[in-house]
DNA sequence: CCGGTTCGATACACGAACGTATTCGATACG
DNA sequence: CGTATCGAATACGTTCGTGTATCGAACCGG
């Protein structure tokens, strides 16, 4: 195929600018970046930018569905093998692999901000929250079932494993020397997982 | 006092600056937001921000000062006058002195974001989020002994219920017209409490 | 009222970033 | 090996925002 050499040049000035952009929203905070600073760390020009996207917005956007679908690859990994006798180093595992990594909050929580501002966004946030939400989901209820423990409702969970997870995420990036505040973490993970199933006879 | 009036009129443009620029922030989003924006907004001229405040990051974290002291105050004023005999009652009430305001809360993100890269400013949200903490939290504990429940754990209560209120305040406002979100979110602070506590005789 | 002070308005000079139109080089393909 | 195409570099004019230095008016105390 003609385009294909052609377009692994384009691919990779693409993916380079994407790298710059991440580092730099994570640095600068995506408002204050500019076209120029992602360019010069990326070492192309605007040009290049612009025969690539068409705006800063765009970018946001691409880098972020990029970023959350691996993201979302992560955990279906990490969840495949799970030691189905151990409940707390499942879910150890499943925290470990939607890790709380510092540059990348800042940057979900400006696009969650910016797109409560953009009806399309939220769509597009809610869709791939919920993707996450129903990978995890069903392999933590299977692990729970071989736990004998039911799940009731799976959606209450999965929402309230998702809050806690946002929720605590912040405590732990801003008091990131203290392990009793990571301790807290895993144990709320714990007792919502207890809360929110129940022992076999409930069937 | 000399400086009593005219003190006054500083301190009225200085409001109305804090207020445009509160929906100034949340419409544009911080990074987005220029100095002359606020001041179009508010009705003043640039010579007078600069004679206010320095910066628009200054402004930025008065502002966040500002609201966030009112909301505790609030938060406050609510739980003062609880119904003893009514935890659904009581932790609606709580839930509505923090309510989840859409323009608020996107600020409340951004600021999280720019803090997180600011070990100063850090230190101020991690202040203010504890003072919010301390006082919630006795009110509470108050509240549950009434009921005849202990909290071992004040701490790890406090730190599950703010997780709680910041994880779930993102899935409201992104599915703001989905009445089973919020229902969700009430019964979570609910189990939260419950499992946080245990009855009398742990004593 | 009146002088002094404070505070916001005005005006200016500057720099930063934008987006486009065009050029030039690399790369795929016959 | 030559050529057509694609994509990044260059160059340009323009807009927008900044911060400061100065001016003038509102407001204070006496």
């Amino acid at each position: 195929m003609a385009t294909t050499t052609v377009t692994r040049r384009r691919a990779r000035t693409r993916q380079r600018l994407l790298d710059a952009a991440l580092h730099t929203f994570a640095e600068e905070g995506f408002g204050r970046t500019t076209v120029e600073q992602v360019c010069e760390r990326a070492g192309f020009t605007r040009g290049a930018f612009y025969s690539n996207f068409s705006s800063l917005d765009e970018l946001f956007l691409a880098l972020w569905e990029e970023r959350s679908a691996r993201m979302l690859d992560e955990v279906r990994a990490a969840l495949a093998d799970l030691d189905p006798d151990d409940p707390e180093a499942a879910v150890r595992a499943a925290v470990a692999a939607a890790p709380v990594d510092d540059a990348w909050y800042r940057i979900t929580a400006e696009f969650t901000a910016h797109a409560l501002r953009n009806p399309g966004l939220r769509r597009v946030m809610a869709a791939r929250e919920a993707a996450i939400r129903d990978a995890v989901l069903p392999v933590l209820v299977a692990a729970l079932e071989r736990l004998g423990r039911r799940v009731p409702d799976e959606r209450a969970l999965g929402d309230a494993l998702v809050a806690v997870h946002d929720g605590t995420a912040v405590q732990v990036l801003t008091q990131p020397d203290d392990d009793a505040v990571r301790a807290r973490r895993q144990a709320l993970f714990m007792n919502v997982l207890d809360v929110y199933s129940t022992p076999e006879d409930s069937a």
